[in-house]
DNA sequence: CTATGAAAATGACCGTGGTCAATTTAGTCT
DNA sequence: AGACTAAATTGACCACGGTCATTTTCATAG
């Protein structure tokens, strides 16, 4: 062994969870997040059911590894662009994210029951994806500057929770997603210039 | 019949209704909300499987009915003590809205799909008592008065807001309900006292 | 009282997530 | 190469939420 440390995990081991990984994102693609089965999964990887609960601890283990990885695409790119001038401007940058958390309802649980880490050894990439966004959102409060009186990192947590709650008023039915940007965008102003 | 308009419903079915619910809270109170099984529910109520779904949409909508109960319970025990006078009494007040909501994971993940109401037509007792939730903040930060800045209902939505957030963080195993109580504590200064 | 139609209740059945003892395969030692 | 061990895979099986055609019960009319 060349690396007595690593603990041996065969090649073919992860073929098959990219396999497995392959193939639900085809199928949401086709279809959606919510109308994954196991079942397809695993018939269109060409592997046993079995197998996949040997790679994931449950369906929900799946979502939260492409959901996740979603996020951190959509949370990168934001990141990328310029800090935003005003407060119009944030919600601007927020827009792919909010759309993508607001694509499915079932979406939106997924990443709400995920975004508390269930437990400290055990990290998921969901709640690493609300780390980095409540990091991100702490840099623009240090940069505009925003609520000089407060911790960057308390502003970014405020930011995140407005983003929450404004999504999670969005599904209900009566409000559009025009409602939802100048929802949010109200509440941003209140939170980050009080007068 | 004596009422034209009244939609005929035989007291016979809402004895069945209250035979389930009954079944229901005496489980849950001898175990807890995760572990009840729809099976456990009708065969402790003496009723066929099939009549459980002619009472309830699904599981959650039990769920729902009675979680949405014991919030009303809490929030009416809340509303009815005195306006609390500073943030330090405003967090004790909530303490045990906070207590149900965090006694089980489950319990917060139910309420936190049925927060957001999921039609105009069809708005749940969970959501009902989100509503109330938000008047009563509202009234706190009129009386005090926070924020004169803004509206008191938007006062009362910021708080929310940050009473989940504390609460979902809190399920992250490093967070214990010391840590919760203080995080909020800052939050809602920041929110309802900005320098 | 009996007939009738609608409300209520029934339970066999199904879909789907998840388990686990048994089997196959890969890497290693002699 | 053959033997040996542990990782990886398999698929029959189970648990549990939810469905629906059929049957039972109730209220009312004649």
């Amino acid at each position: 062994m060349t690396n007595p440390m690593t603990k041996p995990i065969q090649k073919r081991a992860l073929a098959t969870r990219d396999k497995l990984l392959t193939a639900a994102k085809y199928l949401i693609s086709k279809e959606s997040f919510e109308a994954l089965r196991v079942e397809d999964v695993v018939r269109a990887a060409g592997v046993a059911k079995g197998t996949f609960f040997a790679h994931f601890k449950d369906k929900d283990a799946l979502m939260e590894q492409i959901i996740g990885a979603r996020m951190a695409d959509l949370i990168a790119e934001t990141a990328d662009a310029q800090t935003p001038k005003d407060i119009r401007e944030m919600v601007e940058r927020l827009l792919p994210l909010i759309h993508f958390m607001t694509s499915e309802r079932y979406v939106f649980d997924v990443i709400i029951r995920h975004s508390g880490a269930a437990a400290i050894s055990d990290i998921g990439p969901i709640a690493t994806q609300f780390d980095e966004q409540i990091a991100l959102f702490a840099r623009w409060a240090r940069e505009a500057p925003y609520r000089p009186d407060i911790a960057p990192e308390l502003v970014g947590e405020g930011i995140s929770a407005f983003f929450i709650q404004a999504i999670a008023l969005n599904f209900c039915a009566l409000n559009s997603r025009q409602a939802l940007e100048s929802r949010l965008e109200s509440y941003l102003d209140a939170w980050l210039c009080p007068k």
